[in-house]
RNA sequence: GCGCCCUUAGCUCAACUGGACAGAGCAACCGGCUUCUACCCGGUUGGUUGGGGGUUCGAAUCCCUCAGGGCGCGCCA
């Protein structure tokens, strides 16, 4: 006995391929390269039916045929499938497509078989990608500047990896340079503190090459543990000693106490790197320099003058020869320098030796999530990782987040640093939940500005879609816990053809569309539509639920009709599914139940 | 001055990367509400997609231009 080929996951996935065969038959001359703009896709107005193509229209110019005399035969030869109930041609050339209802019925247990990896798409081919996120300085605890990024970089990751492509997670930790060496007379500050120095801040400060940047209360500890550690070894009598003596290692202990705090931060928020990559490491192991004698070799790097940027001048501005890499070879506004006056490397040059070391690694696809004051840094890295690309290229992809101005009662929240008055993340966990804080991040796209209103996002009501959402799938829930939690098994073998109501149906239609958003999300790289995805899934569901309330017959429970309650469970348990499938990508855990 | 991002209903935002009549939620207006535990429900109104030009069967989406907002602009990372 011949067994029925499974159904498909993605349904409009599946009607393409037969939607091309259609094509192909009606005309065979069609050079293959016309197909490929060929869409089928549920129309917005859903009085159009389940699905809709644009084949006629997009074949037409290769075709030498006008629209509609393509869309006719099309429209005759889709009525002929088995899971079609009806065809027609409509508008400029568009083919509109009932399904059967038999056909979309059968995606309930589809979904229930499949579980929570309902959507897991092959779409990306085993792709290696590489999406680096955060990589905040080590210099202290992560604010909600560092949030955005974290949480849009994660749920990227999430969202590539279900739709297929082989997903490393990676922090790029900066510790090399400036910013870790301020850090470092910082913590031996506080350290001095701990030893009970004789000298005021002012007096240190004024001691230490950059000032004292580092200002913040975190470091107090750092202090009392190097203390801990080395006693008065780093500086006798509780004065600073000649850095020489103590800064290497006052440096990588309190980069490594940074870097704790940090990835605990990260933790609190439910985010797992698989490496982190220090700078540092790769600058000691000769990464960046070979990097860049490799692009010198290919002829891309000159010693030169750069032309001062137009308009306000930095103070201390004067024309010097520094080495440069052409970046305008590759479609950059200006050349980039590779070195300090002082011969060191530029954060750009080692970042470089970064984007090498995951070249060599293989990745076919490098994705950055940056804060949007890396907007001016995107093109330069483009330029590198096409200089260093060999045969293969490889991908390079920028991601910006733009800036979260957090509010509350409708007035922005105040953050200094010098006045030590800005948000953490931790107290923005500690403050609307670790949940929330993921779910409102994915609720805007990365490009455009958000406002982060602290007393919003914890609203129970339906205008917060973190609420909006959790609430649907703790209904759904609480609907099978009364049932008595029936397990998948049960649920699919029910007469599914119980669904007739409407509400029923279009909440069906949305939960097919999952595994095309998925893929459609992936491609495009935003996140934030898994998040739109789950809202609009989620209204289906409380459309259906409100009409239970209006009209006893329609709910889902009911003693007296046991087969209909049956097929209406597993509707149910599939929406749960669809849920708790759509908020692992954006790493958020599903509520069994509102408090 | 230059570069990048943004501008969509009164407000906050979508629009499946070029598809049909641009959609939700608030707000406003009209009506309903002893609820399968659940902090409401149904409906109506609301748009020259910042302005102008272009590309094509078709534009919020691509190109040019102007205006407004944000971010950035050699030895910070």
């Amino acid at each position: 006995m011949e067994q029925t080929p499974a159904a498909p996951q993605d349904i409009f996935a599946a009607l393409r391929t037969e939607v091309l065969a259609c094509l192909r038959r009606i005309l065979p001359e069609l050079p293959e390269e016309a197909l490929s703009r060929v869409a089928v896709e549920p129309p917005r107005d859903a009085a159009h039916g389940d699905m809709s193509t644009n084949a006629a229209m997009v074949v037409a110019k290769a075709a030498k045929l006008p629209p509609p005399k393509i869309a006719a035969p099309l429209a005759q030869a889709l009525a002929e499938l088995p899971m079609v109930a009806e065809a027609a041609p409509a508008g400029p050339g568009f083919v509109n497509l009932r399904l059967t209802e038999t056909f979309l019925l059968g995606q309930v247990p589809l979904v229930l078989g499949a579980g929570e990896d309902y959507g897991t798409s092959p779409a990306g081919q085993g792709v290696r990608v590489d999406v680096e996120y955060v990589s905040a300085n080590p210099t202290g605890p992560m604010h909600v500047g560092h949030c955005r990024g974290a949480v849009v970089g994660d749920a990227l990751a999430n969202l590539l990896a279900k739709a297929g492509y082989e997903v490393t997670k990676e922090y790029y930790v900066n510790d090399a340079g400036a910013q870790v060496q301020a850090l470092a007379y910082a913590a031996y500050w506080r350290y001095l503190q701990a030893l009970g120095t004789p000298l005021t801040e002012e007096e240190y400060a004024a001691s230490t090459p950059n000032g004292l940047q580092y200002r913040g209360e975190y470091l107090i500890p750092v202090g009392e543990a190097l203390k801990a550690q080395h006693g008065e070894a780093l500086a006798p009598g509780a004065r600073p000693a000649d850095p020489s003596l103590w800064l290497d290692t006052v440096r990588e202990f309190a980069v490594a106490r940074m870097m704790d705090e940090i990835r605990g931060d990260l933790a609190a928020l439910g985010v797992e790197h698989d490496v982190f990559i220090s700078e540092a490491a790769l600058v000691k192991a000769g990464v960046a320099d070979r990097a860049i004698a490799e692009l010198a070799a290919k002829g891309f790097v000159y010693e030169g003058v750069l032309e001062p940027p137009k308009g306000k001048l930095p103070d201390d501005w004067e024309p010097r020869p520094q080495t440069l890499f052409a970046s305008t070879r590759f479609g950059d506004d200006v050349d980039r320098p590779l070195r300090k006056s002082d011969g060191s490397n530029t954060y750009f040059a080692n970042d470089i030796g970064n984007h090498a070391d995951k070249i060599a690694r293989g990745f076919d696809e490098l994705v950055q999530v940056w804060g949007a004051d890396h907007g001016g840094y995107v093109s330069r890295m483009k330029a590198a990782v096409a200089a260093l690309s060999g045969e293969k290229p490889v991908g390079f992809e920028v991601v910006l987040t733009q800036i979260v101005k957090v509010m509350k009662g409708g007035e922005p929240v105040r953050m200094s640093k010098r006045a030590g008055t800005y948000i953490t993340l931790r107290d923005l966990i500690d403050e609307v939940g670790r949940d929330a804080v993921r779910f409102t991040m994915l609720t805007r796209k990365s490009d455009a500005q958000m406002d982060f209103d602290l007393d919003k996002v914890v609203e129970q009501s339906r205008d917060n879609p973190v609420f909006y959402v959790q609430y649907a799938h703790a209904r759904c829930r609480s609907v099978l816990r009364q049932a008595g939690d029936p397990a998948a098994v049960e649920l699919t073998g029910v007469p599914l053809d119980m669904l007739r109501d409407p509400a029923e149906l279009a909440l069906i239609r949305r939960m097919a569309t999952w595994p095309r958003t998925v893929e459609a999300a992936a491609a495009a790289r935003e996140p934030h539509r898994i998040a739109f995805y789950l809202h609009d899934l989620a209204a289906d569901f409380h459309i259906l639920w409100n009409r239970g309330r209006d009209d006893a017959t329609l709910r889902f429970i009911r003693a007296e009709e046991p087969e209909a309650t049956r097929a209406r469970l597993a509707l149910v348990a599939a929406t749960a599914v669809v849920i708790r499938s759509g908020l692992r990508v954006m790493g958020v855990a599903p509520v069994e139940e509102m408090r």
